[in-house]
RNA sequence: GCCCCGAUAGUGUAGCGGCCUAUCAUACGGGCCUGUCGAGCCCGUGACAUGGGUUCAAAUCCCGUUCGGGGCGCCA
């Protein structure tokens, strides 16, 4: 018989015959009648079996929690449990028996340390409040995606094995390819800047990027997911756009499609209103020099400063024009000031999500810039040739998915947005 | 790389020199209960990360080790 999902059990199945999936969440064993609450990942639906009917094929003795298992039976007109659906059975299958005791609580309201979730990620994910967060974050990219689909952008995949840094400093993990030496790429950069050479005009990436820094933070990942754009014959402006439109895209498609089993409480961040606010660089100095930072001009900005900046917009902004020396090689210097740049970070409060800029597209420029920042342009031939025969204008932004994902849902932690977490001292699961 | 902090049953915790053959909740095992729905009641199993030291006495104090948490730096 065809399966029907928990969450499918409406009005139409009153009365019928249905066949339904699942986890054992919950068994309460009575006199005269047994209760197994059985969980997909729509929903929990109470399964009765009266003692006084005919056997039902399996002995429910043997039952454990999380077992897996198939339930025939009626969809009562009369639905006598007032917390859920409820089914009464007439054929159970047990398809696999779960070992006991389970490792972590499923079905309780007792809350593991993340140590522990995370050993054992497949149960911890089974709890909806947990599904429930890479329900939203796929909703989330794949407003984003629409959004960048509408506007003219095409999807790439480009290497995550590299020879050479994106942007030199960072710290890259090292691996062996064959006889020589690689990296694990820190970002798409120089691919998706190489594709506006290309003519693509406007490209996006969502792939992982690898960092080697050994930070240990709640905002922090070894390997996370980061969604990258190029554009070209566009300047920063143009790219800030694009980023509100994404970022507000992203979040009315997760809102539009919140899951919710109805046994945790989902909560989720508004629509935000666009345009977001502009704020310059320089007027973030005095925010937090006036506050009592100590901070001067070319410096960036701590955890503290961006309290304070934060505090005064307390939803998504742009922080702008920044510095040169706090900005990568590649990116344009403002015309009217040279010691400032085309570039922008989107912040949540004090949270950074996104980087970006308009980018340097003179081969001559972007060589001084190479030397500037203390980097040898011969390790970035295969760049630069691109932009000797008719690089256009061009900018973009690389925004990081979970961090995005983790304001939306007001997270702690960033390892909760990600379901196999690389972090300093995790590579397993 | 730097600075703080922590480790007690399957899970989450209380205890912080003798009252600890270690608390509570939940899970797990057994029993009771004419449909439960945060079910309830009774019984039971189950833990002081590890190695030294101090002390008459250590879960408790000190040191090392292992593992973990948080903050800073850096960034998405």
């Amino acid at each position: 018989m065809k399966r029907t999902l928990i969450s499918e059990l409406d009005n139409d199945h009153l009365g019928k015959t249905v066949t339904v999936e699942g986890w054992i969440h919950e068994i309460k064993r009575l006199k005269s009648v047994d209760f197994i609450m059985l969980r997909d990942k729509t929903g929990i639906v109470q399964v009765t079996v009266k003692k006084t009917e005919t056997p039902i094929g399996i002995d429910l003795g043997s039952l454990t929690r999380e077992s897996v298992m198939r339930v025939t039976g009626e969809f009562p007109e009369k639905q006598i449990s007032k917390k859920m659906k409820e089914i009464t059975a007439s054929k159970i299958d047990l398809l696999n028996v779960a070992a006991t005791p389970l490792p972590l609580p499923v079905a309780e309201n007792i809350e593991s340390d993340l140590e522990t979730r995370l050993n054992n990620r497949f149960l911890d994910l089974r709890r909806h409040e947990n599904y429930a967060i890479f329900h939203t974050k796929s909703n989330l990219l794949w407003g984003i995606r629409s959004f960048l689909h509408t506007h003219g952008f095409v999807e790439v995949n480009t290497p995550k094995i590299v020879a050479s840094s994106t942007e030199g400093g960072a710290d890259l993990f090292r691996v062996q390819y064959f006889e020589m030496d690689a990296y694990l790429n820190q970002s798409p950069q120089l691919y998706k800047e190489i594709l506006i050479s290309s003519g693509f005009e406007r490209v996006f990436e969502v792939g992982p990027a690898f960092r080697a820094e050994k930070h240990n933070t709640t905002y922090h990942l070894n390997e996370f997911t980061s969604i990258d754009i190029e554009m070209g014959f566009s300047n920063h402006e143009d790219a800030m756009a694009m980023l509100e439109g994404s970022v507000k895209s992203g979040i009315e498609n997760a809102l539009s499609h919140a899951h919710n089993s109805g046994n945790y409480q989902l909560r989720m961040l508004e629509v935000p209103e666009l345009p977001f606010p502009r704020v310059e660089y320089s007027k973030c100095l005095s925010m937090v020099q006036n506050a009592g930072g100590k901070i001067e001009f070319g410096e960036d900005f701590g955890p503290e400063h961006l309290r304070v900046i934060g505090e005064k917009y307390p939803g998504f902004y742009f922080i702008t024009k920044w510095p040169s020396e706090l900005r990568p090689f590649y990116t344009m210097v403002d015309p009217d000031d040279e010691t400032l740049t085309n570039s922008f970070d989107l912040q949540f409060r004090e949270r950074e999500i996104t980087s970006g800029a308009q980018r340097v597209h003179d081969p001559e420029m972007l060589r001084r810039r190479f030397v500037a920042k203390g980097l040898n342009p011969e390790d970035f031939q295969f760049y630069l040739n691109a932009f000797r025969y008719g690089m256009p204008p061009h900018a973009g932004w690389g925004l990081g998915l979970e961090r995005l994902a983790m304001i939306l849902l007001d997270l702690k932690n960033i390892r909760e947005t990600s379901l196999f977490p690389r972090d300093r001292t995790r590579i397993v699961p």
